[in-house]
DNA sequence: AGAGTTCCGTGCGCTGGCGTACACAAGAGT
DNA sequence: ACTCTTGTGTACGCCAGCGCACGGAACTCT
């Protein structure tokens, strides 16, 4: 079924730059396609290229044990991927899985950097985003420690829908457990509890969000935490110079 | 009692610096003494000054709903309080809590915003050290949802051995209660069973550690990893260009 | 249509940490 | 010496999440 796509730029970082900035950035960028699960960096492998979601989506996830796995961050259209090449470290800390695919735009590293060092805009700009980064991890840390399955369900359900750019995409209890870092009994029981209320309906990966005002007073309020740190940080005078 | 002082400048982000650049750094300092439980900044302020413990320590500790608190980051003489000022946000995102009395070098964030501009051995030292804090950002929020107290603690309790230069320091079990986010029964079985093997001893907040390599092997792995993670970033020529 | 695979629901015993409460001991202040 | 505060030990019921296991439903492939 034809859909109308949306303009291929639609990351709202480089949407954030001037026109001409935007535009020598975009001309180094190769637009690809991210499939589901695929695995683009893991860490302590040396970063080859940076993304750029437009529409797809992808988690951060810190592993240790060899098999305890926790997704700490999550980067759609609002954020990019390989943002440590900022501090000037080529190597990944995280694994960044695919969680919903779609488009990206990559750019290989080198040019990036050179980019990011000529650039002062893209530079206060991706600053600004890891500060972002850094505050969600450690509120992140904090809100896996504290709060039950259910309502970091319930937020991160909140957190997809807005990087899927609907209210329909496709995960499996399977995946939410391994990125939740709990069994996958316990996502369905949260799912399950979920449904029952009308918040959510799913069959066999595909969930849709039914009522996202229900969703938002069971999440735990890290989700608008998170969301408010992001427009606080790189709300006002996005594309000012500073 | 009088003890022997180290030289005041034994930051050791601060030694990395080449001669000349130190000296000018550490004129703009001041020299100051840090209470314990003194909080230096709150999540949300404005960030008035920068910190570089010679030998006090630091906290980073994030806060939900009010009354949860997790400790996610440690800043001793190996690093300094303030980073996110290299990212041009004079914002803090977490509270700053002083857990080891002690002498500390301060700086206004306007010099030091200068300073930072104008050195770029400066430059790529704060980078690195900002680079290692958020993998441990990451790597403690794995840790806080996996790993039980009692391997927590004995992490916590070398990570904080380090940075006290003693194998003594000052901590109540409520202290430490507050810092990994669980009761203080709690902290009191861990802290017992590890006195039990003979691996700490501690009486009304006063901890010795024992046994350093038994602490090691009940301790998650955590605390090896952060510190591998320190190591390998800064390490190798770490005062040098890039 | 039949077989295989993926995904979801449920049950059971276990354990780590929670909230709460109380007792006691070691210093601190007077 | 005597109280007061602070720090630590212990106990009890409770619950969320764990590991494991099995059944069933839905979709896929041939």
């Amino acid at each position: 079924m034809p859909i109308i796509k949306p303009d291929p730029v639609t990351n709202r970082l480089l949407a954030a730059l001037p026109r001409k900035d935007r535009q020598r950035f975009l001309a180094g960028c190769t637009l690809v396609e991210l499939k589901f699960a695929e695995i683009l960096t893991e860490p302590g492998e040396r970063i080859r290229y940076v993304y750029f979601p437009t529409e797809s989506f992808i988690s951060l996830v810190a592993s240790i044990d060899n098999n305890a796995n926790l997704e700490v961050g999550l980067v759609g259209d609002e954020g990019m991927l390989g943002i440590s090449l900022i501090l000037g470290v080529d190597v990944s800390p995280l694994r960044a899985v695919v969680q919903g695919a779609g488009q990206a735009l990559r750019m290989n590293t080198a040019p990036f950097r050179r980019e990011f060092e000529q650039n002062p805009v893209l530079q206060r700009l991706l600053k600004r985003y890891l500060y972002v980064l850094i505050s969600q991890l450690a509120q992140t840390a904090a809100c896996t420690h504290f709060h039950v399955v259910e309502a970091r369900l319930a937020s991160w359900l909140l957190m997809t829908q807005d990087r899927a750019h609907s209210d329909a995409f496709h995960v499996t209890h399977e995946f939410l457990a391994y990125m939740l870092g709990v069994r996958r009994v316990g996502v369905t029981k949260a799912a399950t509890a979920l449904q029952n209320r009308k918040l959510i309906r799913y069959s066999r990966g595909n969930i849709r969000i039914l009522d996202r005002a229900g969703l938002k007073t069971v999440s735990c309020g890290c989700y608008a935490a998170d969301k408010a740190t992001y427009t606080r940080t790189m709300g006002k005078k996005v594309s000012g110079i500073g």
